[in-house]
DNA sequence: TATGAATGAGTATTCATTCAT
DNA sequence: GATGAATGAATACTCATTCAT
């Protein structure tokens, strides 16, 4: 069947994926050879090279696949949800979750945010930034209807959105590669706290 | 004379380090060769060996430099400043003027913050990992002050701390990298009424 | 039936060295790849290696089949003359007529008719070397009839073959490479012209 | 002194091309690496590239020089003579004496003559070709003068020259690669006579 | 039998760093 | 001490050929 060596395809390209995120996240891209990825995909070199253009291409594979995951998974999961609050709920917690998840990843992903990775082809690095660019719109959109609904303060939109997403990252930071021992719902009931209410004590 | 120089020798290195910085922060740290700083800088590549151990001197070199200089700036800010509230308003308007003011030198510390950067030399790479670490610590000690005076609510001062520094980091980068055309104040205030008070209207 | 077969095998042979013949007149033996061939003859590249055992294979081959023809047509073609001086015309008019319609050939031709091309396996390049040197002896052979005959001044046979043969060539090259815009015949004449009465006025 | 360094780096270069010399008029271009024209010259394979940009560079100069170099002894050994039968006995006579003392790059110069070569980078190749052109011009020249006198028939002088030329290689391909045992005045003897006379009897 | 897919072996080029002057 | 020059070591990518289906 197409089927079978379609799927035999698939797989071969996510193993290489696999070895290759474990190597990015560790050495970063300038640091990890083909040769490694070879190796530690157990695939010969020209083999990669069937499958992938390059290391630039397996890199940006990689990052994009995972974010395109990541934002279906974000766009569903506030679908059903009503009130703003409520989804901004949901989406730190499934921000946290994801993260914490994918843990190469995330240090790949937290490398490339802000497009300064001084990316190696113009073209492929700004994709990424865009992918980014394109969440952070997201939530801003999320804010701007809390805003109308009265549910949120009336301040930029898109400055709380930024806001909200760097505080996200920030703390999946230290609690992952920290390995500080907390639970996620610590860290969203703080990031909750703060974010919804500030931090000084209202009668100052 | 000594004294004569050893003037003349820290010229040369800042001089280096100048041209360094520009480098990196355009092209980032493997795609910026020693021969480009030798060319930018003017000086012989053989001679840079004399002040600088290697290419990771030279860059952890610049971070740690810069980084000094803001540790100390921060903290001399808020010496004779007396409520929390005031210290933090003071710190977060140096924070963004500093970086709006070393540009280049921002893009390179935002890469290595996280101390992701996949560093090439553990040592020296930790090192700019704890650079960072102080500056959080120094904030925390402040909030932890606060919650003391009751000016801040009773939270983990170590978040709210890496919070406050994330969400600096996060508008400094849309307003210096995006070319947004806002005054720091706009940013300074927005940030002190997110923090201050929360994003959501109180009564919800 | 065999006959079917074999006739759709030789077939499919022909249009593999025809897709070969211009990319080696084009891009050159090095240039070319085995993909480049599959592509332009439109066979998969493993069926290619049904037909001959590689690359080089294909070259020589294409060499050889052209040079046979060659040989055999000239062959023919002095059979009924009789003057030595008409055979030599008819040869030199046949020469340049072939090449002349056999341009992709000619340009292959020339690179490995002094079997300098640095050939690529000794066996393979050496036969092509004797089909050149096959031509020069036929050449040789009626000139040292014409000597027995006094219709050819008594010089060494073979040096006059090999300057014989070397000229049309220069003139065809010059003819086909340079696009001069110029008849078969005006070469002809000018060789026939030289070759037999030398460039000197006689009496000089 | 710059003078000894000079002359150090001039010595160096000539090294790495005689090695190369001897491996492309060995191997050819393509079969011939930077490997090989390291170990044969002894010099570390990074240093070659202190004197050369690359393969290319390499082959390309050495055609250069010698094709230069060829060009002007032949135009410094006509200048004093008269008439133009003399000069074309003493250019021949050069020809054959420097390509003899020159196998190795009458290999290559053969190969690349045509600028059939299916030359690597254009403009490169180019240039050869345009040196053998500049030859032929400059016998074509001699043979025009000649015309002019009365010494040569008055047939294009251009086909003549190019006649000449190929010749001329014809029998020194011969000499040289087929390692004939004859002395330079025979092969010399030879094309003067048959250049001037022809190789008809008159009468015929 | 025909072929899509796999791969071993090879190669030009770069660059941080050292050293002889 | 300053520096022009030298170089060891590394690395991305290609391609002819084979083989399992």
């Amino acid at each position: 069947m197409d089927n079978r060596k379609e799927r035999e395809r698939t797989w071969r390209k996510q193993e290489i994926l696999a070895a290759a995120e474990k190597l990015f996240a560790k050495r970063g891209f300038f640091k990890t050879s083909m040769a490694d990825i070879s190796e530690v995909s157990e695939f010969p070199l020209a083999t990669i090279y069937k499958f992938f253009q390059g290391k630039e291409d397996i890199y940006y594979t990689l990052i994009n696949e995972k974010a395109d995951l990541f934002m279906i998974m974000q766009k569903e999961a506030i679908e059903k949800i009503r009130t703003v609050k409520s989804k901004m709920k949901v989406l730190a917690e499934r921000h946290l979750r994801f993260f914490e998840e994918n843990r190469d990843f995330f240090k790949i992903y937290i490398s490339e945010r802000n497009g300064l990775a001084v990316t190696i082809r113009e073209d492929l690095g700004g994709y990424i930034h865009k992918k980014h660019e394109e969440y952070i719109q997201f939530v801003t959109a999320i804010l701007r209807e809390g805003i109308k609904k009265g549910e949120v303060r009336e301040m930029d939109p898109l400055k709380m959105a930024l806001l909200m997403v760097g505080s996200l990252d920030t703390l999946t930071y230290r609690w992952i590669a920290d390995k500080v021992d907390e639970t996620l719902s610590d860290n969203l009931q703080f990031l909750i706290n703060v974010l919804f209410g500030g931090i000084l004590i209202s009668n100052s």
